[in-house]
This record gives C-alpha cells, structure tokens and sequence, in this order.
DNA sequence: TCGATCTTGAAAATGAAATTCAAAATCGCC
DNA sequence: GGCGATTTTGAATTTCATTTTCAAGATCGA
C-alpha cells in the first residue's frame, strides 16, 4: 500500500529505539512478562516502518531478519505495543486491522482513497476539542476517538478518467 | 445493544414507508432489479426500529414477520438499502457491521461506551465542514467521512466503581 | 402464458482474528 | 552457574462474520 505524507520525517534515530526498547521493557515487567529477542526484533522492524502496516505486513518484514518468527507472535506483540502506547490501531475500513507508530508522533487523522488505498495525514485540533466537548456534554469518560475520510485520490480520477476515454 | 437518544423521534408514519418502499422499486427497476415479497418485509422491519441494527439482529426480527426469509437475503437487501440511501453502514468498531436508517435522517455521528456498546448521536457541522477542507486541501474528491469516539458512560462508571468498593 | 432473467436460501467457502497446546525460553532465587 | 516456576513461542486449529455458490423457484415484459 502507498503513502503519500504530508511531514517528512526521518527515520528513527538509534536513540529513540533504545528509548522505545525501555518503555516495552519496563511495561512487560509491570505486567509480569517476559523480554524475549523475538519481541525486540518484531518492535525494531516496526520502528524502521513509517507506513500503516498490517500484522502480515509487519510479518514479512520481521522473516526477512528472524526467518523463525511466527505470524502469531507478531500478532500477538502488536498487541502489546499497542498496550504500552508504542503502537496505535488505525481503521482505514479495509477490513483488516493496521498499526503505526504512536510515541513521539503528533496526533494525526487519515484521508483514504477508496480506489487505490493510499492515504494523506492531517491534523485537525478541531477534532480533538470536539472529543472533549461532547465527552462532557453526555457525560462520557473519553478514551479515543476515529476520524477518517474517503474519497478518491487525484491520480485515481486521472486513471479512470483516461480509462473511460478507451 | 441498547441506545441512548438525544432526539425522541416518533416511529416512522405510513406514509413515510411507502415513499421508502416507491424508493426502493425505483432503485430495483433502475438497476435491472425485481420486486420480492422478501425486499419489502425486510424494507419494512427495518423502518420499524430505530437502532443500530447488525445483519443478524435484523434477520431475527424479519425472521417473526416470515420464518422463511433467510439470513442472506436479508445481510443482500441491507447492501440494497444502502445502494439506494434508505441505509447507512455505522462503523461501531465492535467487529460486526450495523445499519441504521439514513432516509430523511439529519446527518450525525456517535459516541460509543466501550463498556456496555450504548451509544449517544451528536451532530456537529465541523465534521461536515472538515471534509470538504481536507478534500479541497489535498485534491481528493471526498465521498463520505467515518467518525466515532469511544469512552465509557456514566451508568458504567458508576457500576464499575460499586464494584470496586466490593 | 411463456421464457429469459433474477431471486432465494441452505450450504459451503473465505479470511482475518483469536485460541490451543506442548516444547522451549526466561529470570528470580539460591 | 543451575534450578524450577512461569511465560513464550509458533504451528495448527478454531472461531465467526461475511461472502459466494448453485439449483430450485419467482418475477415480469412481451
Ligand atoms: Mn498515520
Ligand atoms: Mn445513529
Ligand atoms: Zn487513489
Ligand atoms: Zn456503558
């Protein structure tokens, strides 16, 4: 799947990821688990991504550097660095399930072409505010909220635009 | 699933199912479709409530009105409702797709308790102005947006923190 | 009425997500 | 360093909503 960004961020520096090792380690003593080199590796190849990546995805990529680690054990650490905010779980209504990054990363929502499946960031204070208002309006304890938007990506319409013509 | 209301909105009148039904034949003969006993007991159960309703909900209810109507016709006609915007897919995220009535309907979003799956509606012009913004911004022809926040209600917290107590 | 076309619904297929379980690894403790 | 209770791993299996299949039945224009 393509990504178009909006920020053009560098890669993550060896620092952060050390940074980011220390938060999955110090979580999983609080929670009485276990460090284990398959869990350092999968969260390392998640660090190098900056896509929107599926537990496949992020799969293939962890065999090219531990050919031993299994589908379910990525499944099951994506989960975990979810846990420890390392990790967010994003619904591009694709129907299956995709994470990104979330520590040091400002909040940020998506905009979806439907046709090729790529995507643009934006950030919008309005929806973050509009969280807290109607939170307080009903009464509601927030946690999170999902915004997305749909449409079809310029290129998409040049494509079929060209292909109608035939 | 219960459901919290911010409008108290009367049942649908007669009249109403029957422009709904005229806008169903005319969608079915448009696209080469035929008429069925099944399409309109369904049409009808389906105006009949005023919920967030799951292909499975809606076909235990259509199931009182005739036992003979099987769970795929009625998941097939929800996605010719939809077609014809007499429906709308609402993304609650708990894995399952719900439909609710979209035909003279304001336009709203939805607050979901991630504890007991009730839901408040709230309307906002932000979010509707939001779109257009970020289509225009980034040259997507936007089709629709997807907005939810989640959190828990203030019956759940109440329970949750008796529960504590214990 | 006729017949081409569409519909129906039980059953099967699909596919992502979640669970199972026995062998292997971790880590606090001595 | 080694012990052993506890957790982890990963292949295999299960789950479950959704989607497809297909043969018998219904629709509707001519
Ligand atoms: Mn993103
Ligand atoms: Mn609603
Ligand atoms: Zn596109
Ligand atoms: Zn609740």
């Amino acid at each position: 799947m393509l990504q178009k960004r909006i920020d053009d961020q560098p890669s993550i520096s060896p620092e952060m990821v050390r940074e980011a090792q220390g938060i999955l380690h110090q979580h999983l003593k609080k929670v009485g688990l276990k460090q284990t080199a398959q869990r350092d590796t999968i969260l390392r190849t998640f660090l190098d991504t900056r896509e929107h990546l599926s537990t496949d995805e992020l799969y293939r990529l962890v065999r090219k550097k531990d050919p031993k680690i299994g589908y379910t054990t990525v499944y099951r650490t994506l989960k975990l660095l979810a846990e420890c905010r390392l990790a967010s779980e994003v619904a591009f209504h694709d129907g299956i399930a995709r994470y990104e990054h979330q520590y040091n990363r400002r909040s940020h929502h998506h905009m979806v072409c439907t046709d090729c499946g790529s995507s643009v960031e934006f950030f919008s204070n309005e929806v973050e505010r509009l969280e807290q208002d109607i939170g307080r309006k009903y009464r509601y304890m927030t946690t999170r909220h999902s915004f997305q938007i749909y449409g079809v990506c310029e290129d998409c319409r040049k494509k079929n635009g060209a292909a109608r013509v035939v």
